[in-house]
DNA sequence: TTTGATGCAAAGACTTTGCATGCTT
DNA sequence: AAGCATGCAAAGTCTTTGCATCAAA
């Protein structure tokens, strides 16, 4: 029934992810192309302990705070997305998926993500005369549209 | 241009809290009036912290601890809704109107409310349709959607 | 009077940071 | 060789909790 979600067959192999890296001015270390791999092997959205384990699976010589930190760096060069806690004080998650799409939060903290195609029509329907206008009364620009789901 | 978004023009008065609290087998409290008055009366979303502050304008005699606890014990009976942060470990923000709307980040932080009439057109512009095709094709019912929008 | 609620401080969860060492460039 | 990145542990931020005291019902 619920067959997990996959779209984010990594479509970046070592050499552009290096690449990448250099047009940020980062180095490619070991540890980040474990952290990358490992976040995008991984079919949930790891919360960065979760991530160490998977990391550590692949290579154990990783160190918590470089997860932290490599996640950061991630996020920066936009190689992943970091999707903020529901709970208070909750840890976040992390998405290798920086592709426009929704997410489905479940009651028990997991995140779905929702089919590409069904993603893009939801966030289609959202009319852009609407975003507009909003940008006019509120006098600030919109640059942005997130849409989450609740289930279980 | 900016001007301040209140359409939390609290409805509930102090018995009808107190009723709300008796319904969830909770007593009325001096410290959970004003800290739900607190929230009330601010423009802002304010954090739990900036929430002792404004507390403490009318009423002294408030620890942080209880107002943590209040704004759960708040969020339960309904009476006001958590806002995760956006950054890493950055503390919730708290808003006394349930009412379904949308919420506009700004890059400094701050959460703009979007006006009732615009967030009303803009959560209906979603097709239920789609929502039931997803709850379908998940396997998992669809209780609730969000939307929100960032700017700055 | 009987609990539930508070205040304080300590503990807990999550994340960042300082510094010495090692590795990429 | 130069300097960024790592690992470790400590510190920092946000939140919860244990326990004695207080107050609502």
């Amino acid at each position: 029934m619920t067959e997990p979600q996959s779209h984010s067959e990594h479509q970046i192999d070592a050499e552009q992810l290096r690449q990448i890296f250099a047009q940020h001015g980062l180095r490619t270390t070991r540890q980040r192309e474990s952290v990358y791999r490992a976040l995008c092997a991984c079919g949930e959205h790891p919360t960065a302990e979760q991530l160490l384990a998977l990391v550590h699976q692949i290579d154990p010589e990783v160190s918590q705070a470089t997860v932290y930190n490599t996640l950061d760096t991630l996020v920066e060069c936009g190689l992943a997305n970091r999707i903020p806690s529901t709970v208070s004080g909750g840890a976040c998650r992390y998405d290798a998926d920086t592709g426009e799409h929704v997410h489905m939060v479940l009651k028990d903290g997991r995140i779905l993500d929702v089919p590409l195609d069904l993603s893009q029509r939801l966030i289609d329907a959202v009319p852009t005369e609407l975003l507009d206008e909003l940008s006019q009364r509120l006098g600030v620009s919109c640059s942005g549209i997130k849409i989450e789901l609740s289930g279980g």
